[in-house]
RNA sequence: GGGGGGAUACCAGAGCGGUCAAAUGGGACGGACUGUAAAUCCGUUGCUUCGGCUACGAAGGUUCGAAUCCUUCUCCCCCCA
């Protein structure tokens, strides 16, 4: 199946400009994808360009990932209802270090269309202001940049913009062309937020050399609520295994909602569409086994994790969410017992502290960090959403010794059904 | 340069001398129900040694008492030039 069928199908595709398909139906085409350097991880929001760069691969096309070294130090205003702050110079290295990285382990670097990483920082460090005003300023008037919906939007909601970041959208122009020129690049997608600036390319590259580029665009994903997709409480969710657990990974895909996990199925997924519609059946026919959240959760963590990170994801989910007691830790190791609750949050205390007895409030709010505050911890034990060892804590004052722990070392305290954390004793 | 308006909790937004830790809505979190789903209903939403303490852009002042009045400063918006 050619590359645009299969967004097509799979719901990814938001716009195309006329002609792209026929371009990339005639042969090989190079394209790319840019990637902000905000941190130093991507996270679950950038897996739908690292999908399309994937399917752009697999369709026998040739993708460069583009990492924003210099754009990134100005700050693209689409879509951002404020000035953005810059980052330094040492963050910045720091985070296209980081996601250069990442983009590497999604992408495949043999073959006659092998993967190409770059960074504009290369062809912008020496490119100078006054250089860059003439040879590239002259040829896109401030008509047609002020007429970009994400310009027009911050202009006419008060929050203004500055000189910088009316200027970003040149500098990704600029992008375009030099892939264009020196790459045979005739192709820039994203997400859907990005035509305006994609369009400023290929509109350069038309004006500047006569020459012919095209623009793809995705969907932005949304839940079905209309709320962001990728926060969870305790905000994005990350690629980096230090910033988001593969446990956590995982657990967050498996909440998807039955309604968006029909949309990211076959989103962020590379299974067929009858896999895909099998999934669904067997789902429809009994929705409390959720096969599609189950076969979504394992197939990305596995990509992103590797096999034995989502075995050990799925042991914790089973152990925590599933019938088993409590006293079952009693029957592993500490090395097993660790393995179980790898990826969850812990806190250790001291053993001598418990022997003396804790209460629940200072358990959880002062020698550990389960709760920002002793108020939050006593409201949460009020509103019955507190369990320790799966015991629902009755009352603040509930005391906690030696006596309570399992394996003579652990306990492990919930905040709500969901999150929980392993405290341990030494 | 001239004139006007504004800054309140995560956000929006009321309050305009005491009864204000601050209405209301949204969001978030928790509970019940369920399938670690959706919908619905309920609760919580500054910290605390529960005596208080810190808060309404910042700093001073008036007052027994200020988010509310006065002065200065910072920032934002609108209109005119």
């Amino acid at each position: 199946m050619n590359f645009v069928e299969e967004l097509r199908w799979r719901g990814m595709l938001h716009d195309i400009m006329p002609g792209t398909e026929e371009l990339l139906n005639k042969g090989m085409t190079a394209g790319y994808i840019g990637f902000d350097p905000t941190a130093d991880s991507l996270h679950v929001g950038h897996l739908t360009q690292i999908m399309t760069l994937t399917h752009f691969q697999r369709a026998g096309h040739k993708p460069f990932a583009l990492v924003g070294g210099a754009t990134g130090m100005i700050g693209d205003p689409s879509f951002k209802s404020h000035e953005r702050n810059l980052l330094d110079e040492n963050t910045l290295q720091k985070n296209v270090a980081g996601i250069k990285a990442q983009l590497e382990n999604f992408l495949d670097f043999t073959g006659a269309n092998s993967a190409v990483m770059v960074n504009n920082y290369d062809w912008f460090k020496n490119f100078g202001f006054l250089e860059f005003i003439r040879d590239v300023g002259k040829h896109i008037t401030v008509n047609y940049m002020m007429s970009k919906d994400s310009v027009k939007k911050r202009l006419e909601d008060g929050s203004g913009l500055s000189f910088t970041e009316f200027s970003y959208q040149l500098l990704q122009g600029y992008d375009f062309y030099h892939l264009w020129k020196n790459e045979n690049c005739a192709l820039q997608m994203g997400g859907s937020d990005q035509w305006g600036n994609i369009v400023t390319g290929t509109e350069f590259i038309r004006r500047k050399d006569g020459g012919e580029a095209f623009a793809l665009t995705t969907q932005l994903i949304k839940k079905a609520d209309g709320t962001k997709f990728g926060k969870t409480e305790s905000g994005a969710v990350w690629l980096d295994p230090k910033r988001t657990t593969p446990y956590q990974f995982y657990q967050f895909w498996l909440n998807t909602t039955d309604v968006d996990a029909k949309s990211y199925i076959r989103i962020f997924t590379f299974l067929d569409k009858a896999a895909i519609e099998a999934l669904e059946t067997e789902q429809d026919a009994a929705p409390h086994q959720r096969a599609i959240q189950k076969a979504l959760a394992k197939d990305i963590t596995i990509r992103v994790h590797g096999e034995a990170a989502y075995q050990k994801a799925v042991k914790s989910s089973e152990f925590l969410f599933g019938n088993v007691g409590i006293e079952f830790l009693n029957e592993l190791n500490d090395t097993e017992v660790l393995g179980l609750f790898e990826g969850v949050p812990n806190f250790m205390i001291s053993r001598n502290d418990l022997e003396n007895r804790i209460n629940a409030v200072d358990l959880l709010a002062g020698y550990t960090a389960v709760f920002p505050s002793k108020g939050e911890a006593k409201k949460m034990i009020q509103g019955g959403g507190v369990a320790i060892n799966k015991t629902k804590v009755g009352t603040a004052e509930d005391f906690f010794n030696t006596d309570h722990l399992i394996n003579n070392k652990y306990l492990v305290a919930q905040k709500g059904k969901k999150n929980y954390f392993l405290i341990i004793a030494e």
